[in-house]
RNA sequence: CGGGGUGUGGCGCAGUUGGCUAGCGCGCAUCGUUUGGGACGAUGAGGCCGCCAGUUCGAGUCUGGCCACCCCGACCA
């Protein structure tokens, strides 16, 4: 990819602010934002998005989940079957007269669509999910990316006949989650918090470390286990001791959601003896504009964003400084042996792309200018490691390998 | 929703004490020089001073109201 044929702006002088995601990303031409907690994704930004979307993609895959499209808006009346009209209100974006309004969350919505379908125990499991947009009134949007009114979320839902069907799966999907986070370059840990408006019973958050998180955790390094500071005085002391505390970032949340939902609902199913029972109903999130957001405040330095390569939008940053453009064969080369390249092709003092290559961050950079040429080398920089070194110019591809 | 802060060319800011031609830096345009870590010089373009009302001969500046954004708190399915 062309680096003119891309938009991309940088900006040299952003306001200095407290959420280093919001610093970084405004600068280096991955987000703009439109109001509080409300942002455009720009090309950048939403090629890290499609990169993590992939990811959960092929988890939801490999648990057997389907994926689907759900409307954002959502009657009124259907949640008033649930009575969330009444809990979700304070953060509801309504339309003028009151009848739909833009879904902060969409079980009432599944369940429903699913009453149409379901009717025996052969018909279950059944596993959905959505990659969507998410509307919702904070009372106070803030930290950039971490607390949005408007965001991108993975909505996993799951029906089963009965309450260990269930458990079984809920592991399951706890387990993908640790490998999607991983996958992704995040080390998460599995804590245990409220169970909300959804559940007494507590619910899994999956949380990343970091200064800037919202969430205090009490947490065991080895296990990658733990507390949200919101429970501990329902933990028994014996499983306190031990455990580190620190701030985090919730990436992810699986909820048990029991009958609440298909019992508001008449989402029911028969049993093999003929007993008409409701259905046993689960939830999982990923807040994907979030994972942005998280991306940016683990990985950067003070030149600028240093994502893993497999999130950074491109893999390579080419520079060509040659008057000419032997960079072009090589970039060529790059992108046949599957790698994405960045290449700068613009009018610009070499300065000027070395310090752009640095703060949007890809994993690579690749300098091809007279000096290195003569001796049949390319510049190679490690972004997150910061080594450079030349590499003979027909052994850069498998170099990177 | 309580507390604090900030709104001035596209972006970052000064100017408000003490009322009278709206400034600086970056970016942008043109020309020249420069060319491996956000270059230099010259000449330019670009502003409902957040919005509304009030005081006044006169308001970016004073008064009142409202709105927006940021931070702390409450809230956070």
């Amino acid at each position: 990819m062309r680096y003119s044929q891309f938009y991309i702006r940088t900006i040299r002088n952003v306001a200095k602010q407290d959420s280093a995601n919001a610093y970084l990303l405004t600068k280096a031409g991955y987000v703009n934002q439109l109001a509080a907690g409300v942002y455009t994704l720009l090309p950048l930004g939403l090629r890290v998005i499609e990169k993590i979307e992939a990811v959960i993609r092929e988890e939801m895959a490999a648990i057997g989940a389907s994926e689907l499209l759900m409307p954002s808006l959502l009657p009124k009346t259907l949640l008033e079957a649930t009575k969330r009209d009444k809990s979700l209100d304070p953060i509801l974006y309504k339309d003028v007269d009151g009848q739909m309004v833009l879904a902060p969350t969409h079980e009432e919505t599944l369940t429903s669509l699913l009453t149409q379908t379901i009717s025996s125990y052969k018909d279950l499991p059944i596993k959905l999910f959505q990659i969507q947009t998410k509307f919702r009134k904070e009372p106070r949007a803030k930290s950039g990316l971490l607390r949005g009114r408007e965001f991108l979320m993975k909505d996993l839902y799951s029906f089963h006949t009965d309450q260990k069907d269930h458990d079984a799966f809920y592991q399951q999907v706890a387990d993908a989650y640790t490998k999607i986070f991983e996958r992704l370059g995040l080390e998460s840990y599995r804590i245990k918090a409220s169970g909300g408006v959804f559940s007494d019973e507590f619910s899994d958050e999956f949380q990343v470390l970091c200064q800037t998180g919202e969430d205090e955790i009490h947490y065991n390094a080895k296990t990658r286990t733990g507390f949200n500071q919101e429970v501990i005085d329902k933990i028994p002391d014996n499983q306190k001791n031990n455990l580190k505390s620190a701030k985090a970032i919730e990436v992810g949340n699986i909820f048990r959601l029991g009958t609440t939902f298909s019992s508001a609902l008449k989402l029911n199913y028969q049993t093999a003896d003929g007993k008409v029972k409701p259905v046993v109903m689960g939830s999982y999130g990923i807040g994907i504009t979030r994972l942005l957001g998280t991306l940016a405040e683990v990985y950067n330095d003070e030149h600028g964003l240093k994502l893993p390569k497999q999130v950074a939008p491109f893999d390579v940053y080419l520079i060509d400084l040659t008057s000419e453009n032997l960079g072009q064969k090589l970039e060529k080369e790059l992108e046949e042996a599957g790698l994405e390249v960045l290449s700068d092709d613009r009018d610009e003092m070499a300065g000027v792309k070395m310090v752009e290559a640095d703060l949007i961050g890809l994993p690579i950079r690749l300098v091809i200018s007279h000096k290195t040429a003569q001796e049949g080398k390319v510049e190679v920089k490690y972004r997150a490691i910061g080594e450079i070194k030349l590499v003979d110019r027909d052994r850069v591809i498998e170099s990177l390998g």
